[in-house]
Order: structure tokens, then sequence, then C-alpha cells
RNA sequence: GGGAUCUUAGCUCAGCUGGGAGAGCAUCUGCCUUACAAGCAGAGGGUCACAGGUUCGAGCCCUGUAGGUCCCACCA
């Protein structure tokens, strides 16, 4: 061998070296080719203000493993990788820079400002790139995108332009939700509600007397949680069947320290039995009342500024900040005596998922995108199952989301971001939604224009990601080949955000869905269950723990022991024994090297296969089958579950053990070749099936066993073959090992220490067993403590207090002389006897219910008659047994 | 209010279309057996939340109950 391995596997230093050569090799890199099958991932990007935490470690590395398991499937696989210019994110760090210098976006101005974004984007906006490469990512960089590079710009234009010509973008003045700390109109979906404690308001109104006065006797009392948005009061609304109310009918009430009156209207959105049956209406600050008021025309009074203070229409409170202005509105209604009491109250309040601000809801020209029509292909995508989710109750959110959705507000009064293609005509003020600024004005003829100051939502670009990524809107041959992807991995956190915005953009501009199945996975929590946060502090850096324990056991304890789309908890615990079955298989193939040494190892002829090798390539071969099913299902932790079980039992533990006495026996060459070949073969194989979840060790060993430069990464995934299937070598195997394990077992049953070796006596009358026993004697032998082992038909000079092993095959003796502690044998036979005969009631239960042996297939009941039988000749050995102790 | 999901060994979780309860960690007992003590060989430990139902047969399907988690809606 060329190279020595040290004694445990260490990760470092190995995993940048190999990252480095499969780099310079170009393995990642894909070019449209059609003589092969693509095979397309497009990487949700991250955020350029992010940091690699848990999350996106999970998320890359399930799309990792299905990008190499594809690539080596012989797919060109393209795993295409970018970040996302995260409008408000990043427009928030910048400010936030600006303001330790003491400065303000706007004294800066527009375009210094795009500068310095700009600047920040090429400082940090690579940080979490590099970040993935750590982890093994194998995506293509050559392609590396970015949501505000020119290409995507391009795309975010075309559609702008082509859905407003369609109708489908409008702009109009609508209720939004209002952030007033960023100062900018946010989408529903960002908002995010919050149980918070607040005070319910008894408020009372005097109504109108026949003077158009206030009433002095007559009032109308109602609760408010907002007292300061009766202000912008325009009506107060009852229940049109509200009898208690039907004298009201038309009359009005006098609104207190705006002093108008103001109409009551009948709307059936009041619930009668809430409250006292009277809600305040006021349109330019409630959703819900918004709606009330364009059904009954009432005007829309805004009382507030874009940084929530009072403006001018709210007189005398003018320039104060919101909840400064509650309190003065509730002091002079108490003054007035119109405040009746005041209760508390918890309600949800609707919060910026960014700064966690209180939302205000305001009226202000946006820009929309119309749903109703836009949404149904992509609803029907799934119910069609054109798109697949993963796991499949997925679906129901995803119908939450279709069924209910709003028209989509695009618009954000930020500078980072795709500014609106709108133009405004300086003289006329004609609206012109263009690619570029338009020359003359449709309208008037002028030709001086300004264009939309605003910018749009950060999801509106990334909705286009699966095919501007590939070139669109030009007409590429990437697109061609690689669109519509395969896959899409991401956190069922952001289904709205992001998936549904790419289906029915894929549908809208490309005609077609953008990928055909969405694998969702959970949220990595902490060992207590609890979302890992910046502000509780109990976030693991992915960084530190590839450091620790390196990248592929990171990526183990990421993968195993968890299905799609449920939350996990990290442990380190769990790492440490991913780390450990790294060292198992560093182990494993420092022990296959050291054999291999100085011999010339070719492929044996199918005659010089012993039963131990069929054995273990008939095991390897289901394996693989199993493998490449669940992975082809998406069940990637099942999948690697069973190549660690094999590795680590079958492999290490049976193998590796059943064929040390022929490695170390120089004589049988013949033998030897077989076993070194085969533990070559199966080990490579091995490595290959879990090349996907851990790289590095893996091409590691590969390379250092093939001695050569290539790499495991461009191999050819191991395939199942017919001709490598060996059931009666699986079943002859079993039989032994069913005897060695009944062996061990007595023994540490005994306190029999493993070096005091016994004859071992395999008894039976069937040929075929005793041949199995008599050709598998140079393993049986040191794996079940045996001095010598004896074959024979009967029990003839065997000591009668022997120890015995009841199997299914062969009843095994084992005399110990004076070791024998005859009580210890009678309990254990007993144990046995009892256990043989619950198996043996249950078996007559089912086989003697008519019923069953009428419905039950037919293979389950032959199954269970030779199960019974089996345990009943047991039964009769033990009970033989158990008699001669009597 | 609507919906989803979970409840399986001391802990964390697997368990594919219903056919004899699994893993890792932890615990206990032996082992320094020339690949690995980050290891090897064994052991203990579960009325699969509860109550019904469907079925020859239920951890798995159906109904209900209890508790936990999450999403959506938001009665002012």
């Amino acid at each position: 061998m060329s190279k020595e391995l040290e004694k445990t596997y260490n990760p470092h230093g190995l995993e940048d070296r190999l990252y480095q050569k499969w780099m310079d090799k170009g393995y990642f890199h894909a070019e449209a080719d059609r003589s092969k099958k693509p095979f397309t991932i497009v990487m949700p990007p991250p955020n350029i203000t992010g940091q690699l935490h848990m999350g996106h470690a999970l998320d890359n590395t399930m799309q990792d493993i299905l990008t190499r398991f594809k690539r080596m499937q012989g797919y060109n696989a393209l795993w295409q990788p970018g970040t996302d210019h995260a409008s408000i994110a990043t427009e928030v760090k910048i400010i936030q820079t600006l303001k330790e210098q003491g400065l303000d976006k706007h004294d800066l101005g527009r375009e210094k400002f795009l500068e310095r974004a700009w600047e920040w984007k090429k400082e940090y906006g690579g940080r979490i790139t590099s970040q993935l490469k750590k982890l093994g990512s194998s995506c293509d960089w050559d392609r590396e995108r970015f949501t505000m590079d020119e290409g995507c710009n391009k795309a975010v234009t075309e559609v702008f332009c082509k859905m407003h010509e369609k109708g489908w973008i409008y702009k109009g003045s609508r209720i939004i939700n209002w952030c007033p700390v960023c100062n900018t109109s946010i989408s529903d979906a960002e908002v995010e509600y919050e149980e918070q404690n607040g005070h319910f308001w008894h408020i009372k109104y005097p109504l109108v007397d026949a003077n158009g006065k206030p009433s002095t006797t007559e009032f109308l009392e109602f609760a408010t949680t907002r007292p300061e948005t009766m202000l912008g009061d325009t009506a107060v609304a009852i229940h049109p069947d509200d009898e208690r109310y039907t004298y009201l009918k038309g009359r009005q009430v006098w609104l207190p320290l705006v002093n108008k009156a103001i109409p009551i209207v009948e709307d059936t959105y009041v619930d009668i039995d809430f409250g006292t049956g009277v809600v305040k209406i006021t349109p330019a600050h409630d959703p819900n009342d918004f709606e009330v008021g364009k059904r009954h025309n009432l005007p829309v009074i805004n009382i507030m500024n874009d940084d929530a203070t009072i403006n001018k229409n709210g007189g005398k409170f003018e320039g104060m900040e919101r909840y400064a202005a509650r309190e003065a509105i509730v002091k002079e209604l108490e003054e007035l005596g119109l405040l009746v009491r005041i209760e508390d109250y918890s309600h949800n309040v609707g919060t910026h998922d960014r700064c966690k601000t209180t939302v205000e809801p305001l009226v202000k020209q946006q820009w929309f995108v119309k749903m109703d029509e836009l949404i149904k292909p992509a609803t029907e995508a799934v119910k069609k199952g054109e798109i697949k989710l993963i796991p499949e109750r997925m679906d129901k959110t995803y119908y939450n989301w279709t069924d209910n959705i709003r028209d989509w507000c695009i618009s954000r009064q930020l500078w980072w971001g795709h500014r609106i293609p709108a133009y405004y005509c300086d003289d006329c003020g004609e609206v012109v939604v263009a690619k570029e600024t338009p020359a003359v004005c449709p309208k008037c003829g002028k030709t001086h224009f300004t264009q939309d100051p605003d910018t749009l939502d950060t999801w509106f670009s990334s909705a286009l990601w699966p095919f501007s990524t590939l070139g669109w809107p030009e007409k590429t041959e990437d697109l061609a080949y690689f669109y519509p992807t395969d896959v899409l991995v991401t956190g069922y956190d952001i289904i709205f955000f992001w998936v549904i915005r790419m289906i029915f953009s894929g549908y809208e501009q490309m005609g077609e869905r953008p990928f055909k199945a969405v694998l969702f996975h959970g949220l990595v929590r902490d060992s207590q269950g609890r979302k890992m946060s910046k502000s509780l502090g109990n976030g693991i850096d992915p960084l530190e723990v590839i450091d620790q324990y390196g990248a592929d056991a990171l990526r183990l304890t990421l993968i195993t022991g968890n299905a799609p789309g449920n939350d996990m908890r990290f442990y380190y615990e769990r790492v440490e024994a991913n780390r450990n079955f790294c060292n198992k298989i560093w182990n494993a193939s420092r022990f296959i090297m050291m054999n291999m040494e100085g011999k010339t190892v070719h492929a044996p002829k199918d005659s010089e296969l012993e039963p131990a090798d069929k054995w273990i390539i008939s095991k390897l071969n289901g394996l693989i089958k199993e493998v490449t099913d669940n992975m082809e299902n998406y069940d990637l932790g099942i999948a690697v579950q069973k190549i660690y079980d094999f590795i680590w039992d079958e492999f290490c533990d049976w193998y590796i053990e059943m064929v040390k006495p022929r490695l170390y026996n120089s004589d049988n060459e013949i033998s030897q070749n077989a076993v070194l070949h085969t533990l070559k073969t199966v080990l490579i194989d091995a490595l290959k099936l879990l090349h996907p979840y851990m790289p590095f060790i893996t091409e590691e060993i590969f390379c250092t066993l093939q001695n050569e430069e290539e790499s495991i990464m461009i191999s050819d995934w191991p395939l199942y073959q017919e001709s490598h299937v060996f059931s009666a070598e699986e079943q002859s195997i079993e039989i032994m090992k069913e005897a060695i394990r009944g062996i061990r077992n007595a023994r540490t049953g005994m306190n029999v220490p493993p070096s005091r070796k016994a004859s071992v006596y395999v008894v039976t009358d069937e040929d075929s067993t005793l041949e199995i026993f008599e050709e598998g004697k140079l393993f049986f032998a040191p794996l079940a403590y045996a001095s010598e082992v004896i074959t024979q038909k009967d029990k003839k000079g065997i000591a009668e207090d022997a120890v015995s092993v009841v199997t299914s095959k062969a009843v095994i003796y084992m005399p110990f002389a004076e070791l024998v502690d005859i009580k210890q044998e009678i309990e254990r036979l007993q144990k046995e006897e009892k256990r043989l005969q619950g198996e043996i009631a249950r078996g007559n239960g089912m086989l003697n219910n008519e019923k069953f042996i009428a419905k039950a297939p037919e293979t389950k009941i032959t199954e269970e008659r030779a199960k019974l039988e089996n345990y009943q000749k047991m039964l009769e050995q033990v009970k033989e047994r158990l008699n001669q102790f009597a």
C-alpha cells in the first residue's frame, strides 16, 4: 500500500484537500449534454446576510446526497447554487452599520446607499457559500448566481412587464401591512401574530339628537383594543338583525374629540353575541373595517404618518407617537365621561417577522399581483400529482394556502432590491410599465419620466429562481435541458413564501412545473426541543461540529433517524456515535489493506468462493437493491441506516471475523485470494453506497485502496445482480450464526471466560447440516470458542452433563467437565422450553383458526407451518435434555 | 374557530403498502481476541397514550378521549 493509514480516522486536513481535488477536477460542473439524462436541483438561495446554521446544513446535506447519488447513477447532475439579496434583511443591516457612524440612509441618498450595499455584498455575500463548501456540497460553483445579478434582473423585469400587460400586476389603493420601523409595506405572509397582554377600552359615543347635536342622554357603548384609531372612525356598525338596536337604524353618532357626526351602518360582519354588538369602523386602519367601509361607501381617513405618528387628520393629536396618542385620547375620553371601563385583555397582535415591530394596517397605493387566476394551475399541479410533495401530508398545508390566497403586495418602500419598472410622466402623471425608461409619454408626448421609487418583495425574484438561474428569459440550451428541475429540498416553513410562488411562476412563465417533487425537512432543534435561535443563544454552529468531528459525522447525524418533514433534535452524543462509525469504517479498511499488503489480488472463479464469501456478496446485493429503492423514494434516513447496519454488523462483526483464519493461513492461496477479493469488492461497493452521505471518508479510503487518482464520486453506482443471489449460502451461514449466538449466550450465562475453550459437538441426523458445519469448521471454531468441532449423528461419546444448545437445525453440546453448574443449565433449558411453548401456542392459535386458513395468503400459511414444525422439533430436543437431568 | 402532527425501551427517535416490537445513547456482566476500548461478546428493559371499532390478524386502518407541538384565521 502506498499510504499508511492512521489508527483513528482524522478528518482534519483531509476534507479540505479532497474538496479542493474535486473542485480542481471539475467534478461538480455540469454541462447540457443530450447523450445523458439530466438531474437538476436548484439550491434554495441562502441570504447574503446569513451565517450557516443547522437548518442550512440539513437542507444542503440532503441536496448533496441526492445530487451525488444521481451523479453516480450516471445522470448529468446539476446542483445549481446561488444567493439571495434578501432585500429587507440586508437593508436593515446596512442601516445598522450606518447608524453606528451616525448616519441615516436618507443622509446618504439612494445612489450612495446602494453602493454601500453592493460593497457589503462583496464583503460578506460569499461567506455562507464558503461555509457550504466545508459541508462537502457538490454544487456547480461555476454557475453560482445571485438574485440581483444581470440575468435575474432581466428575468424580474420581464415577468413584471408581462404580468402587468396581462393585468395580473396592478397598482391599487388597498389596506396593507405597514412596518413603521422598517418604513415599508410588507406582505400578509410577513406578518407574525403574537399573543400580547393588552386592554379592552369600553367607550361610548353620544347619539346625535334631532337637532344634529350630541345627545346628553343617549349613548352607544362598544369596546376597542386600539382607542387611538377613533380619530379615523367614519361609522359605527351594528348587525341588521340585532333587535336591541332596531331604533338606531338611520341615525348617527357623535364622534367625540373629532366632533362630527358619523353614520350608523348595518353590516353582517358584526357579531351580535360579541360585546355590545356595536363596532366602531375605521376603514383606514383595520382590514375588516376597510371592507365594511367599501360596502357602505364610507370615507377612508388615514390618521397616521409612515412612522406611526398621528398626522394632521388627528387634529390636536398631530405629531404624537401612536401609543402616546392612545394614552392622551383615553384620558380625554375619561374626562368627557365617555370611558366606561378598562378591561385586561389578551389578544393577538400582528408583528413584522423581521423586526418584531407591531405592524400598522394602512391604506396605501401599492403594487399587487392578482392571485385568483394565477394560483389555479398551482393548485391543480399538486392535485393531479404533477408535483409531488413529500411527505404527502404537506398537500393539506399547501391547499390551505392556495385556497385562501389573497392578492400579493409586492412593492416595498426600500432601496435594496429590484426597482419597479414603472415610470411616471413628469408632466401628466401617466404610468408606463416598460423594460426601459420610455422615450415619450404615450399620453402627452412629453419626454421626462421618473421611475417608481419602490422595489419588489424579495420573494418576487426567488419565485423565478428555478428558471432564471438557467438563463430565462433567454432561450438557452441549459434551460431546455435542465428544466424542469427534479426535486426541490426545503423546510416546510416556507411553503407559502417560496414554494407556492415558484410553482405558479413556473407554470405562468415556462408553461411547465418548476420541479417534479418537493422534499420537505423539518427544523433542527436543540437537545431540549427548542428552536435554535440567536436570542436564546442555543444555536449550534455546524462549522464547530465539523471542526470537532468532521463533516461526515455531522452529515450522518442530520440524516439518520429522521423522516421527511419531521423536526429533529440535535445531540452531540449522536455526532459522537457517528464519528465512531467513521472510525469503524476506517479501521475495517485499514485491516483489509494490511492484509492485502504485498499480495496481488485477482478475481476468483465462482467455484473458488466459499459459503461465507457468497453469503456476504448476496447480502450486499440485497442491500444495493434496498438502498437504491429507498433513495429513489427519498427515504434517505432509512437507506443510510441499512448501510450502517450492513457495514458494522454483517461486514465487520461477522464476515471479517469469519474470514480471519483464512487470511492468516498462507498455505491456501486460492482461499486467501477469494477472501481478499471479496473483502475489497464488498467494501468498495459499500463505500459507494455510503458516499452520498459521507463523501470525504469514502473518497479517502476508495483512493487509498485503489491506489489511484480517480474518485469515488464519479464511480458507478452499484447495481443489483441476479447472479449475486446465493440463497443456499445465505441460509447455511445463518444456521451457523444461530449456533454461534447460542453458544456464546450459554457461555456468558455460565460465566465461562472466552479463554476457556471447549470441544463443541454438533449433533443432527441431517447430512446436509452436518456438511455445513464440517465445511465451516475453520471459522466456526474460533467464533464458538471451540478447541475442536466434532460433527456427528448421535450423542455417542458426549458427556451426560455437557451444556447443550438447541438450535433449529442441530443440537450443540459442550462438555465442560468441572465447570458446569447443573442447576443453572436446567434453568436455562426451562427458560428455553417456556419460550418455545409460547411460540408453539401462537402458531397453533393461528393455524387452528379456520378463518385464518381460509383468508390468509398461502405464503403466510406455509411460512407459519414451517415455523411451527421447527419449534416443535426444538421443543422435543429441549424436553429430552431436561428428562436426562430429571 | 379551522387544519396538521405527535404520544413506541430510562433518553432521542425509526418502524415502507396491517402478518412474530427496532436503532443509537444510557444501564448491567464479561473480555486489552495481532483492524478498531471511539472496540468485542452478551444481558436487562416496551399492555406501541387511553377507550371502542374494522379484520383471520392492528404500533400501522376508522371513530372518540386526554395531553403536547405547529400552521392558518383573527370577535372589533
